[in-house]
RNA sequence: GGGCGGUUAGCUCAGUUGGUAGAGCGCCUGCUUUACACGCAGGAUGUCGGGGGUUCAAGUCCCUCACCGCCCACCA
């Protein structure tokens, strides 16, 4: 064993052989009958592993390892998502960079060269994940497209179908013109963008002069079929009730009266475009009023615009209509205006709200079962504000609009015959179910991702199949991923699975936190402030990369630290050290048995099991930035400043009973850090003498209270040592074992260096001052806890005798 | 516009039920004859964002203001 740990190649060596060993594999080390399931959130198939990755990974692992060492019968099920639109966004950019198009090569050439491209990137992943040392069953990868998924995602259909929750319907949709779909609202993002806002006059067919509205997409004046304003705004009461001709167009529509319009915005009166327009759309359903279209699936003008403007770009078109609103003096100003667009998560495009034809899941009978497991605890989220924020998302959530015009994707199982009958049915069907004809015709529509995703935590286990392992694995018990997802994902994924099988995929949902830039910023490859996980891996291992994530993870966004991650570096280090002292001078002929002689040696092993307990709390709670706390102030003060100092004149002494007790403790040890630093863990206990079962898969230690006593015996010789360090003081000790310990440990000939008799008589000065001030107030005596009370006097007790002893 | 969170040492952050502020890094001082200098021992540094309130006692509970961040949102 060298002086420095090299986690390079060590790392990689244990990876391989856990995996090739089985030991990663559902089941493994399994000595209980309950099992231990997570599913992991199922990266998109596009790119590569990012910081989040990593965290979510290392907590899951964790945990995963954890309930390993436990004996739980232990599933960690990894795959991939197909991402539809993110994929096919990737892909068709890659086709425009070809200079062809995917409307050009045609669907299916476009399917299966999505296919192959994607047999390279999910290598990269899992072999990410290898390298980040994640314990998943590498053996069961699934993917969202995969043939047994797609029957469930199928199933899944059709039962929401039965129940007649699917329906279509013509409604307006967010509209992204470059991929040519519809998208949900939470696939639509808003960014801040300056525009242009148009105020026009719109003239009274009675002649008695016009009325304002103010509108940023002139373009739509074309489509506009009346003119709204508040019922209680004064200024236009006169005005209801008339009408005006819309401008370039010539319409007549009439002026009518809505309370959703906004009288202190703009002008105050509304142009009404139901086409183009999603609170129009309501406003004009309420109103009777027809939808025109001006705008096509292109995002450009469409031939209903009339043949001045058919094919225009809406650019050029909001150009022509102010010309034509200047010319006529109909154009009363415009002014700057700075304000939140919608855009496509995927590819930036400026979302066109359009009328079109889609399916729609109804969420009211899905969301209602859900909103109460919820209320009722039967599903956690931590941190509380997020459960609080996932009841709310589900008793608002609006119908899920299921179909998108892709090409990549789960496509709908809904068929057509001639004439026009609709047959939904999986595996798919020969014939329309209402006239037999055989001549079918399937909806050319995939479903959301989302839809699929939704069904992660079962469909990975062979539902709808009434598989062994469904039998086995379903429920599971946690799920851990990012805030941004609680309303893509967990809440589908908990309504789903309460529709389908009756219970909820898990009983725990992780929100963990962001990470971000070391500045501050979101990490993003377009800021360029992304930093690829691989980097620390690379540089410092991945146990310090899992033990640096660990600790900067809270409930809050957090910084990325390279400072943490060589903490990490240095407990591996330190940990690596002080094995290195145990083994050697323990021999090879040495074996492991708790024969505690000493004070010190009953005191680590109760320190350990109380450390070991403290840690079981935090990952209880999913308090892991707290339990790598635990674990470094347990590995540095406790078991090598303090135990192995102690001990370790008796090691070189060849003392085989204090060799036993410290192999015992080491043990210990490494069998609790394990979950956090499996590779160096695993690397020592291959140097221990002895054979044993791998690190991985041996026992988590028990609760052991034979030494619980002696968990105190160290605090009276620790703090008469930072006394004599610090002044030089000796203070007197109960009994020869503290003398001895006190000095093992400590060097006189270090101390008295830093001496300093007077500022010690000065800060114990201060102290009593002080401990006397309190003591001396009749409000704190009578009021206070007596416990406190008497934990003062006892301090001042202590300081007076620390004064006395001080030389002079 | 709505919801949530943050503001604590030079930096990154902890602070469980109110009991008189901590860690790591950085900095200063002193230590290497057989675990580790990726180490050991010690030290300095805080009006706990501002203001008000409750209490014997507030970083912690309440109100308010300021700034920062995230999520959501149909003021055209």
């Amino acid at each position: 064993m060298e002086p420095l740990y090299k986690p390079d190649g060590v790392e990689q060596r244990w990876q391989q052989t856990w995996e090739n060993e089985g030991l990663y594999a559902a089941g493994a080390g399994r000595r209980r009958d309950e099992s231990y399931v997570i599913a992991i959130p199922p990266p998109n198939v596009t790119g590569s592993l990012h910081m989040g990755h990593a965290l979510n990974g290392s907590i899951q692992d964790v945990l995963v390892r954890w309930h390993r060492m436990m004996g739980y019968d232990t599933l960690w099920q990894p795959g991939f998502d197909h991402a539809g639109i993110a994929t096919q966004n990737v892909v068709e950019k890659q086709l425009v960079a070809e200079g062809t198009s995917r409307q050009q090569i045609g669907r299916d050439a476009f399917v299966e060269r999505t296919w192959e491209w994607l047999g390279q990137t999910g290598r990269t992943i899992m072999d990410q994940y290898r390298r980040l040392g994640a314990s998943v069953d590498y053996s069961r990868e699934r993917f969202t497209m995969d043939d047994p998924y797609i029957d469930a995602v199928m199933t899944f259909f059709t039962r929401l179908w039965d129940r007649g929750w699917i329906y279509r319907a013509n409604r307006i949709v967010n509209w992204c013109p470059f991929h040519r779909t519809a998208v949900s609202d939470l696939e639509v993002v808003h960014e801040d963008m300056d525009d242009t806002l148009t105020f026009a006059r719109y003239p009274f067919t009675d002649g008695s002069g016009s009325i304002t509205i103010a509108t940023v997409r002139q373009a739509t004046i074309l489509a506009d079929v009346a003119v709204a304003v508040h019922p209680d705004d004064e200024r236009y009461r006169h005005a209801i009730g008339k009408e005006v001709v819309v401008p370039v167009v010539g319409r007549t529509v009439p002026v009518i009266a809505d309370p959703r319009v906004e009288p202190a915005f703009g002008s105050g009166a509304l142009k009404i475009t139901p086409g183009h327009d999603p609170l129009d759309f309501e406003i004009g359903r309420d109103h009777d009023l027809p939808q025109l279209a001006v705008i096509g699936l292109d995002g450009r003008m469409c031939d209903a615009a009339g043949p001045e403007f058919a094919g225009l770009d809406q650019r050029e078109a909001d150009d022509r209509v102010v010309a034509w609103l200047k010319e006529h003096d109909q154009l009363e100003k415009r002014e700057h205006y700075r304000h939140a667009v919608g855009t496509c998560e995927r590819c930036h495009s400026r979302i066109e709200p359009l009328v079109s034809l889609q399916w729609w899941c109804a969420m009211e009978e899905l969301a209602r079962p859900a909103i109460e497991a919820l209320q009722e605890r039967r599903v956690r989220f931590h941190p509380e504000s997020q459960h609080r924020f996932a009841i709310k998302s589900l008793e608002e959530a609006p119908d899920w609009c299921i179909s998108r015009q892709l090409w990549w994707g789960h496509q709908l199982p809904i068929w057509y015959c001639p004439d026009g009958h609709v047959t939904v049915q999986w595996p798919a069907p020969d014939a329309c179910a209402e006239c037999g004809s055989g001549a079918l015709e399937r909806d050319p529509d995939v479903l959301d991702t989302w839809f699929s995703s939704a069904l992660w935590p079962f469909a990975t286990l062979g539902w709808p199949a009434e598989t062994a392992e469904v039998a086995r694995y379903y429920p599971g018990d946690v799920n851990s991923t990012a805030r941004e997802i609680i309303r893509l994902w967990e809440n589908r994924m908990i309504f789903s699975g309460l529709f389908l099988l009756g219970e909820i995929p898990f009983s725990d949902v992780i929100i963990h936190s962001t990470v971000l830039a070391p500045d501050g910023r979101r990490m993003s490859k377009s800021l360029g402030t992304g930093i690829d996980p691989m980097e620390p891996i690379d540089d410092h291992g991945a146990d310090a990369t899992r033990y640096g994530l660990l600790k900067i993870s809270s409930t809050q966004d957090v910084r990325f630290s390279y400072g943490a991650i060589e903490e990490g570096r240095k407990l591996a280090n330190k940990l690596w050290n002080v094995a290195r002292l145990i083994v050697t001078a323990a021999g090879p002929e040495a074996s492991a048995a708790v024969r505690p002689r000493d004070l010190e040696e009953r005191w680590i092993l109760a320190r350990l099991d109380a450390a070991r307990e403290e840690v079981e709390g935090c990952w209880h709670r999913f308090e892991f930035s707290a339990a790598t706390g635990v674990l470094y102030h347990l590995t540095f003060d406790d078991f090598c400043d303090w135990y192995a100092e102690a001990i370790k004149a008796r090691l070189y002494d060849g003392d085989a009973d204090a060799a036993a007790t410290a192999l015992a403790a080491l043990e210990r040890l490494l069998a609790v850090l394990h979950p956090v630093l499996p590779h160096v863990t695993e690397e020592i206990w291959l140097n221990l003498p002895a054979q044993r079962p791998r690190l991985i898969v041996s026992p988590w230690p028990e609760p052991d209270s034979s030494f619980a006593a002696d968990l105190h015996a160290l605090d009276r010789v620790q703090e008469a040592a930072q006394t004599f360090r610090r002044s030089s003081v000796q203070v007197e000790l109960g009994s020869d074992d503290e003398r001895r310990i006190f000095a093992a440990v400590v060097r006189p000939d270090r101390a008295k260096a830093n001496g300093d008799a007077e500022a010690e008589r000065a800060r114990l000065l201060k102290e009593i001052a002080r401990g006397e001030d309190m003591l001396a107030n009749a409000r704190f005596v009578d009021n206070a806890p007596p416990q406190v009370v008497e934990a003062e006097r006892e301090k001042l007790a202590r300081y007076q005798r620390e004064l006395e002893a001080l030389p002079l």
